[in-house]
RNA sequence: GAGUCUGUAGCUCAGCUGGAUAGAGCAACGGCCUUCUAAGCCGUGGGUCGGGGGUUCGAAUCCCUUCAGGCUCGCCA
C-alpha cells in the first residue's frame, strides 16, 4: 500500500499545483520539531527563489487552499459536501509559519484509517517492490581452514538480514556463503599435515589404494594447524613456497591432495554450519572458491582473447582504471606469475557461474571494508569484459570492524581472536544470570529464554550501528540490555504478548458465562456482552478496528506505526538495517508511553478496549515482523 | 607518500540528498509499583557537531583547508 508519506506528499504537491506552483515543491518530510507538526514541507521555501516571492506568501497560498478544499478537519462544512470518502479529512491543522514551513498535523481519523487499512493489507501494506527479481546475496565468506570467529559475525549477522529484507520486499534473495575453501590455506594445511604425518598415504606417490574414509584430524586439531601453518609460513620461506605448490597441485587436480581437501571440506562443512546454525544464520547455496574452477581457463583465456589481460611482471593483469579516477587503481591480476590462480580469479569465474544459472539483477556482496579495492577490481573486470550487463548493480557492503572497549579489534581477554561459538555462549550466559535474578523460571525455559534474548542482543547490538562503520562490541553494555538494545525491544513485544492474552481469557470466560455475562468485577474490568449471543451486536477488535487516538501517547505510536512500510522500504533500498532498528526502538518507545498511561484492560468503555486491542495487536504485528526481518524472535515470557 | 573512511554529550551511537531550539541510550541526580511484566515510565543536569575558512536567507549536513585516528595501496583471502 501507499505510503503515509506519499499520501500525503501528493495531496501538497496538488495543492501546489493549483496554486500555480511546481508540484516538486510538495515534498513532504516527518517533522523535526514534534512540538510544533507531524509533518512539514519546506517546499515553500525552494520554491521562493524561482518564483521571485516570500516563502510565506507561497506557503499561505497552499495553506489556504488546502483549507478551502476542505483538507483539514477544521473545515468540516466544505468536507461534508464532498461526501463519505472525502470526509476523511487528511489533516486536523495546517498551517504556515515563518520563514516558510507549511506545518501539518493528520486527523485521527486519517490515521486511524490508515492503519486499518495497514492491519488488513498483506504483509501489514508492505509493497512487492522486488517484482521477483533475483537478487545475489553472498555474506559468509569463511575460511574452512579455521573456525568461526567474531570476524565473521557482521557478514553474517547483515547478510542474513539483508537477504530477509529482500524476500520479504518481493525479490528472489539467493544466499551464498561463498567458502573460502581454495587459497593457499589449502596448501599451508597440505604441507603442515605432511610435516606432521609425513607417512599418510596421501604423502606417497606410490600410493595405489584407495585413501582412507576418515579424515586424519579433527576440527579441534585442524582449528589448530592452520594458524601454526599460516605462522611458519610468514618467517619459513621454503614452507611457504612448497604450500604454494602444493596450492597449485590441488588446483591442478592432483587427487592424493584432493582426497586431503575433501576431508578438510567435511570436518569444516559440519562445523560450519552448527555454527551458523547456532546464529540462524542460513544459506541457499554452499557454493566456495572451488566451485568456480571450471570457469577459469576459458575466463582466462576470454580476457586474453578480448585483449583485456596482459603480461605485466610475470603475471597476467586487467587494467581497471577509468576516467575519473582520483589515481590510478592497481590492475586486477587474474593470474600469477607462478600461475596459480587468486581471489578475483575465482570472484570472477563464480560470477560467470552465477550469470549462467541465475542471471541475477542484482549483487550485494558483504565483507569486511578492507576488500573494497578488491571488490573494485572484480566489478571493473566483470562489467568490462561483458560478464554482467551494464544495467546490473554490484553492490559491496562494507563492514566495520567489530572492535573491543579499548577502540581496537576485539579479542579475548588472552589477546587471542574470540570464537564464535564462545562469544555467543558468553551472551547466553550473561542473559541466563539476568534472567534468573529478575524473574522465577524454571532451568529449562530459562535456558531457551536467554538463547532467543541472546541472539537478539548479539544481532541487534550489531545491526543496530551503521554497516561500514567500526563499532564497539561490548558484552557488558549489550547484556544489560537497557535502552536501544534488541531485549528491550523483545521485551516490549512480550508484555503486549501478555495483555492480549489476558484479553483472550477475558473473553473466554465471558462465553463461558453463557451471555448471562457475570462480569466478574475481576482483575480485567467487566467482560461485557461482546460474545453473548449470536445477536451481531458483538464488541470485537476486529469489528471496531483502530480508533482516532484519544491521547498524544496514543497519537504518536500510531504516527510510528504508519512508518512502517516506509521504513522497511528503505532500509532495502539503501541497504541499512540500522534504520529498522532505529524504527523498532522508537516503536517500543512511543509503546511504552501509551502503556504506561493507558490502562488497557481496565478501560471500561468496550470500544474503545476494543479499540485499543486492535491497536497494540498491530504494534506486536509491527514489531514481529520487523525483528523477524533482522533475524530474531521474541520469546513468550522473560 | 597517495587514496579512502571516520571525528557529534563523560561513554556508546543516531541525525549527514541543507531548514525551525543538534537527538537517543548508558552513566549521574530526582520522581512513579495495593493497577495490564518496574528488563518499564516521567523529569533534571550535560554538546565550541575536531579546528579554521567559504557557498547560502539558513550548514552537523555542501566546498576548500588543517589536525587526529583507522584502513588500503600488484602476485594472501
Amino acid at each position: 500500500m501507499k505510503k503515509i508519506l506519499d499520501c500525503i506528499a501528493e495531496e501538497m504537491r496538488a495543492a501546489f499545483a493549483a496554486c500555480g506552483y511546481d508540484a516538486s515543491y510538495g515534498k513532504v518530510t516527518l517533522s523535526n520539531r514534534p512540538d510544533l507538526c507531524e509533518y512539514q514541507c519546506n517546499g515553500a521555501m525552494a520554491a521562493a527563489k524561482a518564483y521571485h516571492k516570500k516563502p510565506i506568501d507561497i506557503a499561505a497560498d497552499v495553506v489556504n487552499y488546502l483549507k478551502g478544499k476542505g483538507a483539514c478537519q477544521t473545515d468540516a462544512a466544505v468536507c461534508a459536501e464532498d461526501g463519505p470518502a472525502e470526509c476523511e479529512a487528511m489533516f486536523s491543522d495546517i498551517s504556515a509559519v515563518m520563514p516558510g514551513f507549511i506545518n501539518l498535523k493528520l486527523s485521527g481519523e486519517y490515521l486511524a484509517g490508515y492503519l486499518n487499512r495497514m492491519k488488513a493489507a498483506d504483509k501489514l501494506g508492505a509493497e512487492n517492490v522486488g517484482q521477483n527479481k533475483t537478487v545475489i546475496v553472498d555474506y559468509g565468506g569463511a575460511n574452512v581452514a579455521k573456525p568461526l570467529h567474531v570476524g565473521h559475525l557482521r557478514t553474517a549477522i547483515i547478510g542474513e538480514c539483508i537477504k530477509r529484507l529482500g524476500n520479504f520486499l518481493g525479490y528472489h534473495m539467493i544466499g551464498d556463503v561463498h567458502l573460502g575453501d581454495w587459497g593457499l590455506q589449502m596448501g599451508l594445511i597440505i604441507e603442515e599435515l605432511r610435516d606432521r604425518q609425513p607417512n599418510l598415504p596421501y604423502f606417497d606417490e606410490n600410493y595405489k589404494g584407495e585413501y582412507p574414509k576418515e579424515a586424519p584430524f579433527t576440527i579441534s586439531e585442524l582449528e589448530e594447524i592452520y594458524p601454526a601453518a599460516s605462522a611458519r609460513s610468514k618467517e619459513d620461506e621454503a614452507f611457504r613456497a612448497r604450500a604454494q605448490e602444493a596450492t597449485f597441485k590441488l588446483q591442478n587436480g592432483y587427487e592424493p591432495f584432493r582426497a586431503i581437501w575433501r576431508h578438510i571440506m567435511n570436518v569444516s562443512l559440519a562445523d560450519l554450519k552448527k555454527n551458523y546454525g547456532s546464529l540462524e544464520v542460513t544459506f541457499d547455496l554452499w557454493k566456495g572458491e572451488s566451485d568456480a574452477q571450471p570457469y577459469i581457463p576459458w575466463l582466462i583465456q576470454d580476457l586474453q582473447d578480448k585483449g583485456l589481460a596482459y603480461e605485466s611482471e610475470g603475471a597476467l593483469v586487467v587494467d581497471i582504471a577509468q576516467e575519473g579516477d582520483p589515481k590510478e587503481l592497481p590492475p586486477c591480476i587474474i593470474r600469477k606469475s607462478d600461475g596459480a590462480a587468486l581471489y578475483a580469479t575465482s570472484d570472477l569465474g563464480t560470477i560467470i557461474e552465477r550469470e549462467k544459472d541465475y542471471q541475477p539483477t542484482q549483487y550485494i556482496y558483504i565483507t569486511d571494508k578492507r576488500q573494497e579495492l578488491h571488490f573494485i577490481q572484480v566489478f571493473r573486470v566483470a562489467k568490462k569484459a561483458g560478464y554482467v550487463k551494464p544495467e546490473t548493480k554490484m553492490i559491496h557492503m562494507m563492514c566495520g570492524t567489530m572492535n573491543g572497549k579499548d577502540g581496537k579489534p576485539f579479542k579475548t581477554r588472552e589477546g587471542g581472536v574470540m570464537r564464535l561459538e564462545k562469544l555467543v555462549k558468553e551472551i547466553d550466559d550473561a542473559v541466563y544470570d539476568r534472567i534468573m535474578e529478575n524473574r522465577t523460571m524454571d532451568q529449562a525455559e530459562a535456558e531457551e529464554t536467554s538463547r532467543i534474548i541472546g541472539l537478539a542482543a548479539l544481532k541487534y547490538g550489531d545491526l543496530s550501528n551503521q554497516v561500514s562503520k567500526d563499532y564497539v562490541f561490548d558484552i557488558d553494555r549489550f547484556t544489560s540490555f537497557e535502552g536501544n538494545t534488541g531485549p528491550y525491544v523483545l521485551y516490549t513485544i512480550v508484555r503486549i504478548k501478555s495483555i492480549l492474552a489476558k484479553y483472550e481469557e477475558g473473553r473466554k470466560a465471558g462465553e463461558g458465562a453463557d451471555g448471562a455475562v457475570s462480569a466478574p468485577g475481576g482483575a480485567y474490568g467487566k467482560m461485557v456482552p461482546e460474545q453473548s449471543g449470536g445477536s451481531g451486536t458483538g464488541i470485537t477488535p476486529a469489528s471496531v478496528g483502530i480508533l482516532p487516538a484519544d491521547s498524544a501517547e496514543a497519537k504518536n505510536l500510531m504516527l510510528k506505526l504508519s512508518a512502517y512500510n516506509e521504513v522497511v522500504e528503505t532500509a532495502f533500498a539503501e541497504t541499512a538495517p540500522h534504520k529498522i532498528c532505529q524504527f523498532i526502538y522508537e516503536l517500543s518507545d512511543a509503546f511504552g508511553s501509551f502503556y504506561n498511561t493507558t490502562m488497557i484492560l481496565k478501560e471500561e468503555d468496550e470500544t474503545k478496549k476494543a479499540g485499543y486491542i486492535q491497536l497494540i495487536t498491530l504494534t506486536r504485528e509491527v514489531l514481529e515482523t520487523c525483528i523477524h526481518l533482522l533475524g530474531f524472535e521474541a520469546p513468550e515470557r522473560m
